[in-house]
RNA sequence: GGGCGUAUAGCUCAGCUGGGAGAGCGCUACCCUUACAAGGUAGAUGUCGGCGGUUCGAUCCCGUCUACGCCCACCA
């Protein structure tokens, strides 16, 4: 007890070595709790090559706060972290690195001499966030980490896409993709963004073969005509009917083309013919599909026109435009070009404007799996908070398109899928085998394209629990812990992971992968702003946590996360926040030197003073909402209900009021305060620290008896009907409106803080003038008042003083000869006013016929009481007007 | 084009199943009161986006308009 402690809070010293404490004593591994329940989260992995962010940091807390709720209530928790190999993002960083350091490209490597180079990248500067997880206080359970490269999750995925193929879900074909010519590879529907692109529409004529009609076209695309292999009407069109059947020709490149009819064209949009690209547009597949079209791949890989465009073979998409244009022009065929802006597909990652292409690709059917998950929201087996979310995800899992699992890419996991040199025999197996199974060859190549990286993202919560290998399952707890019990993540990624993850689970195991999902809100800049680079409006949260310490930037996130979909941050409010954990670490200040003194256990509850037991119903009502609000991941109210708790209850009333006790007190009752004042802090910092676990187990250092264990298990303060004395809660809330009123007055006649003062109070109500009376030295220490006179209503009051009242009492501070008159006048009449508004408006309702008819009794009670309170209160200033001959 | 969401104090946001509005920050005045000036006490501020409707009563429910977000979508 001897050290000192400094007079403001400093987060560096209070939170260093604690994360290190928790962590080597194994407290954040699962441990069999008194509830004999356990709760379990997958932390969404990070990816390895990134770096904190505020949506991590929100993240991270959302779940770090439930965990520690979860673990302090008694259950046997788990909160596996991880992180991602991020297929796209890695390969593109150490490419970046060797093209900058050996003036390379992949493509000078071996596959196998790249990969060891994003191992060897991987093993130096990745995870880089893992630490500043740490640094967040993330109390997840490190012994159980994977990487999702790891053998074990390579094995897991391995295992999916070999039952998955056998089920003949996993199918292989040659199909329209999006193709991301940056990364040359296909990417899935879910990460293409469109943008819009300020564009124009390219009227162009197409001569019908053996006529000199001309078909009029528009496009946006007019370098894809290298690809066109039709060109379609609307059957019901009178204007094009005759041609049907006719054949026309492809400007530049002399291609003949049937003229096919198809009810996908619009008879209203554009020019009312559609010139068809099967090879290069979503819909035109599917019309060439129809009608049997041939298919023309105009690009390679790199996006670039390819052999098939002859002269302009080898040019970009962009100057491939222009040559074809100016060409078109050459021919006067180039009819006319409007300005017009339309959606453009760019690649999530590279942004890079994505080519519709055809190429073989593996998919996954998901048509069944996908209204599988939707039942299990729709049934209740898993739960949305807010529930507003299922919408979104049933809008994607409604119309299912097939998930393009395959990329062409090196970093990731290799599809499991060989290939007989010998015999062309194709199949799936988990190990790879060393025979053709049909002709015993081994001449075998494996398919040379990885996974999307979701599809491993897709097994997570299973993976972690050691899926499917059924030791490592029994040994992680997997029976136990799975369905995890809530999944924590933002609304962005809904579609490409948490859908993912619902039907993997419902399709490998037949169960949900987690009970709930709570989604929480997307941190934006102060003004709503989505935080870039571009924009420089970025927060970093290792700059907060160096300046403002991690428990008040926790605080901050966890007070502005319920169900709100924005959390727009103020750095302003953090601080604020700082200043609320330096009201703790100060009020500890004051309970410490009284520390000794103080019983490890409460007194007989008969002995307890009325202040005591009124705290302990406060904070009893402040656990009650705490618990409540934490189960519904509502951690705003959370927060606001243990920070006014904080401010005005205990350091504002209780701590006030225990000066004089502490100081002026018999031996006894100073013992019992102190008693109570530690017994309420404990459960306080508590109460706390799920939300700010630094401070609060370092002051439970300082405030736990040697037996006692860390903070961070012990129990969870909950509602404890011992606890509870409403009578003492309303009496005191009479006092603090009475002693309010004093101070008030004071002020409006700039009496100073130090001067004392005669209070004369005057009651009807036996009981509350013995109340007050007993409450006398309080009466001093709040509000200087050196003599408190208490009477009831029948002695007459005093003139010319400055006079308030409540519903209950009426205070006159005499000061004849001091005050100004006129304006104790003034004061008082506007306050009449004030009340004789209110008590109207609850007297017009009371008169209102329709209203006593119709409104529930309780309701009307409480209008009724609030008419008398009013009434009560109008007539002792009135009377006190009187006084002043007014 | 469809869908979702938001408009409440100067700023950022709460407001539970309808009974007449709250918090934090900021602001004003006065205070270095022995836990805390990262503090204390007191105070000011709102046609609860507009217009209709339901109801005894609407910030809350319904309709509609306006503004701003976000998501989805193949209008060539």
């Amino acid at each position: 007890m001897s050290e000192q402690l400094s007079k403001t809070y400093d987060p560096q010293a209070v939170e260093s070595g604690l994360y290190d404490m928790w962590e080597q004593k194994g407290l954040f591994r699962p441990q069999p709790g008194k509830k004999q329940e356990t709760f379990s989260i997958t932390m969404p992995p990070p990816n390895v090559t990134g770096k904190l962010h505020m949506g991590h940091a929100l993240d991270t807390v959302a779940q770090d706060a439930l965990i520690r709720y979860k673990r302090m209530k008694g259950f046997e928790t788990i909160w596996v972290p991880g992180m991602d190999h991020a297929g796209i993002a890695t390969q593109s960083v150490v490419e970046k690195q060797v093209a900058k350091e050996e003036k390379k490209r992949r493509q000078d490597f071996s596959r196998e001499q790249f990969l060891e180079k994003i191992w060897a990248w991987k093993n130096e500067y990745g995870g880089a966030i893992l630490s500043q997880l740490k640094a967040l206080g993330a109390s997840c359970d490190w012994d159980n980490f994977l990487f999702t490269m790891d053998d074990h999750a390579n094995k897991a995925v391995k295992h999916c896409f070999v039952k998955l193929y056998n089920s003949g879900l996993i199918y292989q074909s040659d199909y329209i993709v999006n193709w991301d010519p940056k990364l040359q590879s296909a990417i899935s529907d879910a990460e293409v963004e469109h943008k819009e692109i300020k564009g124009a529409f390219y009227h162009i004529k197409y001569p019908v073969k053996d006529s000199d009609q001309m078909l009029e076209i528009a496009t946006t695309r007019p370098e894809t005509m290298l690809g066109d292999t039709a060109v379609a009407v609307n059957p019901e069109d009178e204007r094009f009917k005759h041609l049907v059947g006719k054949t026309a020709i492809i400007p530049l490149c002399n291609r003949e083309v049937p003229i096919i009819a198809d009810t996908y064209v619009d008879l209203e949009v554009g020019t009312g013919c559609l010139k068809v690209t099967p090879g290069h547009d979503f819909n035109d597949f599917e019309i060439g599909r129809r009608h049997k079209l041939p298919i023309i791949k105009i690009l390679s890989k790199d996006g670039r026109l390819n052999e098939e465009c002859g002269k302009y073979h080898g040019l970009t998409v962009d100057k491939g435009r222009k040559a074809v244009l100016e060409d078109l022009k050459g021919l006067e065929l180039l009819v006319k070009v409007e300005k017009h802006t339309h959606q453009v597909g760019h690649g999530d990652r590279s942004k890079a404007i994505i080519e519709p292409m055809v190429s073989k690709q593996w998919f996954l059917n998901v048509n069944e799996m996908a209204s599988e998950a939707t039942e299990a929201v729709r049934d209740d087996r898993m739960r949305f908070y807010p529930k507003g979310w299922e919408n979104t995800l049933f809008s994607w899992l409604d119309n299912p398109r097939d998930w393009c699992i395959s990329r062409q890419l090196w970093w990731g996991h290799q599809i499991p899928v060989y290939y007989c040199d010998q015999c062309q025999h194709q199949w799936a197996a988990e190990d790879r085998p060393e025979n053709c199974p049909k002709c015993q060859s081994d001449q075998l190549t494996q398919d040379p394209d990885v996974l999307d990286t979701w599809f491993s993202s897709g097994l997570w919560p299973m993976t972690t629990l050691g899926w499917p290998d059924p030791q490592m399952m029994k040994e992680k707890g997997f029976e136990r812990f799975f369905p995890t019990s809530v999944l924590v993540t933002g609304f962005d990624i809904i579609f490409f992971w948490v859908a993912r993850m619902m039907m993997m689970s419902l399709k490998m195991e037949k169960q949900v992968p987690f009970d709930k999902i709570y989604i929480h809100a997307i941190v934006n800049d102060k003004h709503g702003k989505k935080m870039s680079k571009s924009s420089n409006n970025g927060i970093d949260p290792m700059e907060i946590i160096e300046q403002y310490g991690a428990d008040a930037m926790r605080f901050t996130l966890a007070a502005g996360s319920g169900y709100n979909r924005n959390l727009n941050l103020d750095p302003q409010r953090i601080g604020g926040y700082r200043n609320f954990i330096n009201k703790i670490w100060n009020a500890f200040r004051f309970i410490h030197p009284f520390l000794e003194q103080a019983d490890s256990t409460l007194p007989k509850l008969s002995e307890l003073d009325h202040h005591e037991r009124w705290i302990l119903t406060e904070f009893n009502q402040t656990a009650k909402v705490v618990n409540h609000a934490m189960d519904e991941f509502r951690f705003d109210d959370a927060c606001s209900a243990i920070y006014a708790f904080v401010y005005n209850k205990f350091c504002s009333w209780f701590i006030e009021l225990s000066k004089g006790v502490l100081h002026e007190g018999s031996p006894a009752e100073t013992q019992r305060r102190a008693t109570v004042l530690k017994f309420t802090f404990r459960k306080v910092i508590a109460l706390l620290h799920p939300m700010t676990p630094f401070i609060t187990e370092n002051l439970w250092s300082h405030l736990k008896s040697d037996d006692e264990r860390e903070l961070i298990i012990q129990d969870f303060p909950e509602f404890d009907a011992n606890l509870d004395f409403p009578e003492d809660g309303q009496q005191m809330n009479h006092m603090v409106e009475v002693i309010t009123a004093i101070r008030n007055l004071r002020a409006s006649v700039d009496i100073k803080p130090k001067e004392e003062i005669t209070v004369q109070l005057f009651s009807d109500s036996a009981k509350m003038s013995e109340y007050l009376k007993a409450q006398q030295i309080n009466f001093y220490q709040l509000a200087k008042v050196d003599q408190l006179i208490v009477s009831d209503k029948s002695v007459s009051r005093p003139k010319k003083s400055l006079m308030a009242a409540t519903d209950q009492v009426e205070i006159f501070i005499p000061l004849e000869g001091v005050i100004d008159l006129d304006q104790q006048i003034a004061r008082m009449k506007k306050e009449l006013a004030k009340v004789e508004g209110e008590l109207g408006r609850h007297q017009k309702k009371l008169a209102n016929k329709n209203f006593a008819d119709n409104a529930p009794n309780e309701v009307i009670a409480e209008v009724r009481a609030k008419a008398d309170a009013a009434q009560k209160k109008l007539a002792a200033i009135n009377q006190a007007l009187l006084l002043f001959g007014v």
